[in-house]
DNA sequence: AGGCATGTTACAGG
DNA sequence: ACCTGTAACATGCC
């Protein structure tokens, strides 16, 4: 479930891999991604050289030594795979096994790099896309010139949470998800930040308190620093690249736990499942009020 | 067979 | 024009 920092993680262990690779060649297997892919428009990244990659939000950017940017989006199942000289093929972050047999399906964009290293574009359910864009403008492209604040920088604070919420009436659990306010948590970490926050999802930011506004952002900070230095989940030290598996889904608290003991040990609630904006909801109707 | 799934955005209505 | 909530997108799994 690539949310930031799944998403953090496959850009630290790809920009060792790829920087200062020449793209030879990109083949599109199936460009009927959330966006169709021109061929005639993506083969101008041939024979450029990928200098670095940065991270917005969920957003990758693979920039080029041109004036020339690859944006990607790995949407709902998205996967990046590495393969290295030697035909070895590589995962970039915990969030997947690799299964070499049913991957193949599923390959949509390879990126043919120098020495007979590839970089793969994987997506089932092709909610990811790809775009080129301008380097000199790829911050004003739609996808990102609308995005809010990083939720790891330190402008994302209190004084900031108190002025976006004034005026506003929607739940805890919208405002977190929305991407305009905070870019980069999805449904996974809203429902884990506000289980450790003891506050419930369908709260309306009005009647927070600021206590627990503080204590949301402060568990926000640290469930995600956590995730990324472990590799890309909440507790278990999972790794990306070294074959090691991980069943990382049942280190939740609350995520996909409906009817199991709350976890907090002086608590014998069962963890409550809801709908919110149609998506699925956790909690625990004791610890979280 | 029907319900569910990690994300984004177009759109309708206020 | 702004704010909010809903549903759609493609596909596989249980």
């Amino acid at each position: 479930m690539p949310e930031l920092p799944e998403v953090e993680v496959v850009k630290r262990s790809l920009e060792k891999k790829i920087k200062n690779l020449i793209i030879k060649k990109v083949v599109i297997n199936d460009a009927n991604l959330r966006y169709k892919i021109n061929q005639q428009e993506i083969s101008k990244l041939h024979g450029h050289k990928i200098k670095k990659i940065e991270r917005r939000s969920k957003f990758l950017i693979f920039k080029t030594e041109k004036n020339l940017c690859i944006l990607v989006h790995l949407g709902m199942t998205g996967k990046l795979f590495f393969i290295d000289k030697k035909n070895n093929k590589h995962k970039t972050s915990f969030y997947y096994e690799i299964n070499e047999d049913k991957d193949k399906k599923y390959d949509r964009v390879i990126f043919l790099l120098q020495n007979n290293r590839k970089l793969i574009y994987n997506d089932v359910r092709k909610f990811g896309f790809i775009k080129l864009l301008k380097t000199d403008k790829y911050l004003n492209c739609s996808h990102l010139k609308i995005l809010g604040l990083e939720p790891l920088k330190n402008n994302c604070n209190f004084l900031y949470f108190k002025k976006y919420i004034s005026g506003r009436i929607r739940r805890i659990k919208d405002i977190l998800m929305d991407q305009k306010f905070i870019s980069g948590l999805g449904n996974i970490y809203v429902n884990e930040i506000l289980f450790l926050s003891g506050v419930r999802p369908q709260r309306k930011v009005t009647r927070l308190k600021d206590i627990e506004i503080v204590n949301i952002l402060n568990n926000m900070k640290k469930i995600l620093r956590k995730s990324i230095k472990v590799g890309g989940s909440t507790i278990k030290d999972f790794s990306s690249d070294d074959g090691k598996k991980g069943d990382f889904q049942q280190y939740f608290n609350v995520y996909g736990r409906e009817g199991k003991k709350c976890s907090n040990i002086d608590c014998n609630e069962k963890i409550k499942r809801i709908v919110i904006s149609n998506r699925a909801t956790f909690f625990c109707k004791r610890c979280q009020k």
